[in-house]
RNA sequence: CGCGGAGUGGAGCAGUCCGGUAGCUCGUCGGGCUCAUAACCCGAAGGUCGUAGGUUCAAAUCCUGCCUCCGCAACCA
């Protein structure tokens, strides 16, 4: 009966905060895959679930007043809770602070540690003590410290490093060896050329520069980092063992036959993980996709209107399986994908509502009107039939090729081919005018068998995609959901029997109404944002300072005298100043507001005090005075008359 | 020369690896039908395949230069 087992993982979310539609993408995609493989009788276990450590999330929490812990769970509760308005059939959701994973993970790194793999050793560069920082080389400024431009001394933080070079030969061995390994194919080339090839550099596994992680066991200043931790749940909750006491799970579904991944985590799953295994002497994944992006691709809303969406928003708005259906539908494979409401709707009203909705719809209400409901057996065979039913015989087959691709989207497709064809079948065999003419009777009863059939193998097709829908289909035609095995042949509903009312699927949307309902909830929250916003700025207020304070700060009147763009950089424009006699360079971040011929021969406010930095690369000695209004920002210009260096107070 | 992606009828995409009639969905226009959710079916218009060269009997497809757009990285002193 099975097929043999079938594991697959997403990346675990990072709870720094609420995942919107992209990050929500990939858990219907590994949905629609893990589905369609129980589909077809494999033994499926779906894992997916949180990454809950690091310093992002030990910074968030004390923002929000909250312990990482406190953090941590109420984020990896909303994560599970969006993953659930999306029907998705995970079998697991794991998380990184779970105390099993822990163990398991600091096991795992004393092994490495104890066999070689990884060794104690240092960052080397230039420390500030003041500042508490770490500066290499290239950010000194003149040799000092680029923040407050004092000394800086010779200083080592100590860390762990894995070797990942002892084994980059064998891993490009394997990916050789193996061209499934890394999906799509074009990144691994980018793998193999900007990262294999040039040689792999160690990697830095601790940290001691914060707290919230695992603790190395054997040296408590230090938390294991993100690539071991986060890495091994794979191995970790189906119950890998250091020792060789491996769990059921483990045993029954190692080595995992997909990870889901986005594209921007390729070079960890395809470089750093497999390198991992090699250590511990853990098979490899069978093979790591690399799906692209669904991007949120409007710019009428704009940020301020707050244009983040969010999955269980649009679930609220359109239903599930028409969420479902976009996100499958409009990526291609590999290449990013689009999201807007104009889109949304359009797949809704044309595939879902139009080709899906309307075909089963018209025909069980022909199926209720001409025959009460009741399926005769298909006698009379015509001349439009064989097209029909050896295309629907052929569509599983079609899809099944397309899913071993990943190629989601076409696969989707193919049904939809399949029922284009159905409409297209009706008006063929007009079943309206068979239905006036008692002696055609037998004709219309195959014609309207042949329809629910295709149904009935649609649905079945659809099932993993949109499982809610599919239901409902079964659901209508009054039958189970069918087997994969039933579309082996045309003719799998029994004669005699009765189908339900027609009920409509998906309904219409009108395209301007809704986009002008949704706009206007939208302003709504925004609104309520930007006053909730706010009432938070109000809080921090800037301490007040003494006369003394401000005096620290020298300002001065400076003309500007030549301005070029910074080679290389978006925001930055590169500024000759004169200031009472006194050339200086200054850097500045506006050059998507002014150019360079604006500024020219006009007098600013410098501050004149300010220790130097490096920007780009570029000296910067001062700071000109400008309005942030958030999305603008204006330059102070000083009266012409007034002269340069003369002090401002 | 930081990394990467993309330029194909009004819109969104496929085709590019393995050169040989430019295809799909939506939209538009015309027609058909009435079982159905103003749905469904048929037909038509609309493209110098970003640009300039090169290879070839033949280039959207291979090679070279250039232009434009978009992510990421960097960056508001």
């Amino acid at each position: 009966m099975s097929k043999g087992k079938f594991y697959l993982t997403t990346a675990i979310a990072y709870t720094s905060g609420k995942p919107h539609i992209g990050n929500t993408y990939e858990i219907v995609l590994a949905d629609a895959i893990c589905r369609f493989k129980r589909l077809l009788g494999y033994d499926v276990y779906f894992q997916t679930g949180t990454d809950e450590h690091g310093q992002k999330i030990e910074g968030k929490a004390a923002a929000a007043g909250m312990t990482p812990k406190v953090f941590v769970d109420k984020v990896a509760a909303e994560i599970k809770r969006i993953w659930d308005i999306m029907d998705t059939s995970y079998d697991r959701f794991v998380r990184t602070t779970d105390p099993v994973h822990e163990k398991a993970v600091q096991k795992i790194f004393k092994k490495l540690y104890e066999q070689g793999d990884i060794y104690k050793s240092s960052y080397k560069g230039h420390y500030c003590t003041p500042c508490e920082s770490f500066w290499t080389e290239s950010q000194l400024v003149g040799g000092k410290c680029p923040d407050c431009g004092r000394p800086v001394g010779q200083a080592e933080e100590e860390a762990y490093f894995f070797k990942l070079s002892k084994y980059a030969d064998r891993l490009m061995k394997h990916i050789e060896e193996n061209p499934g390994f890394i999906q799509p194919e074009s990144r691994k080339n980018e793998m193999i050329n900007n990262f294999l090839k040039p040689g792999l550099q160690d990697l830095c596994v601790s940290r001691t520069s914060f707290k919230w992680g695992i603790p190395v066991t054997f040296d408590a200043k230090h938390v294991i980092y993100v690539w071991i931790d986060a890495l091994s749940n794979y191995i970790t909750f189906p119950g890998y063992d250091v020792d060789g006491d491996h769990g059921e799970l483990f045993k029954k579904y190692w080595p995992a036959d997909v990870h889901l991944i986005g594209k921007d985590i390729l070079r960890f799953h395809t470089i750093y993980w497999p390198i991992m295994l090699m250590a511990l002497g853990v098979e490899l994944p069978k093979q790591v996709f690399g799906h692209p992006w669904l991007l949120v691709g409007d710019g009428k809303m704009s940020k301020s209107k707050g244009n983040v969406v969010y999955a269980d928003d649009l679930v609220k708005a359109f239903g599930v399986d028409a969420v479902r259906y976009f996100m499958l539908h409009e990526m291609p494979f590999a290449s990013d994908g689009t999201f807007t409401y104009e889109l949304l709707i359009e797949r809704i009203n044309s595939d879902l509502a139009n080709i899906l909705g309307n075909l089963v719809n018209r025909t069980i209400a022909m199926c209720q009107k001409y025959s009460g409901g009741v399926l005769a057996k298909p006698y009379a065979p015509g001349e439009f039939d064989k097209e029909l039913i050896s295309l629907c015989l052929d569509t599983p087959k079609r899809v099944e090729m397309r899913m071993n691709g990943l190629r989601v989207a076409d696969a989707i497709g193919e049904v939809f081919t399949l029922l284009r064809r159905a409409n297209k079948y009706i008006d063929e065999t007009q079943p309206w005018i068979l239905g006036r003419d008692p002696a055609q009777k037998a004709r219309l009863d195959t014609v309207l068998y042949n329809l629910l059939e295709v149904i009935r193998f649609s649905a079945t097709l659809l099932s993993p995609f949109l499982p809610g829908t599919a239901k409902k289909i079964f659901s209508q035609l009054g039958i189970e959901p069918s087997t994969w095995e039933s579309l082996e042949s045309f003719g799998g509903l029994k004669p005699g029997h009765r189908v339900s009312q027609p009920e409509i699927l998906f309904a219409r949307i009108d395209m301007k109404q809704k986009l002008e309902e949704l706009e206007a909830k939208a302003n709504a929250a925004a609104e309520v944002k930007t006053e909730a916003k706010a009432e938070e700025k109000k809080e921090p207020k800037t301490p007040d300072i003494s006369i003394d304070d401000f005096a620290k700060t020298e300002l001065r009147v400076a003309k500007i005298i030549a301005a070029e763009p910074v080679a290389k950089s978006d925001k930055l424009l590169k500024l000759q100043v004169e200031m009472g006699g006194e050339t200086r360079q200054v850097v500045s971040g506006i050059s998507k507001w002014y150019k360079p011929e604006d500024l020219i021969g006009k007098k600013v406010i410098l501050v004149a005090n300010l220790a130097p930095a490096k920007l780009r690369g570029e000296i910067s000695e001062g700071m000109i005075l400008a309005a942030d209004a958030g999305d603008t920002a204006r330059v102070v210009f000083v009266d012409d008359n007034v002269p340069t260096g003369a002090k401002i107070r």
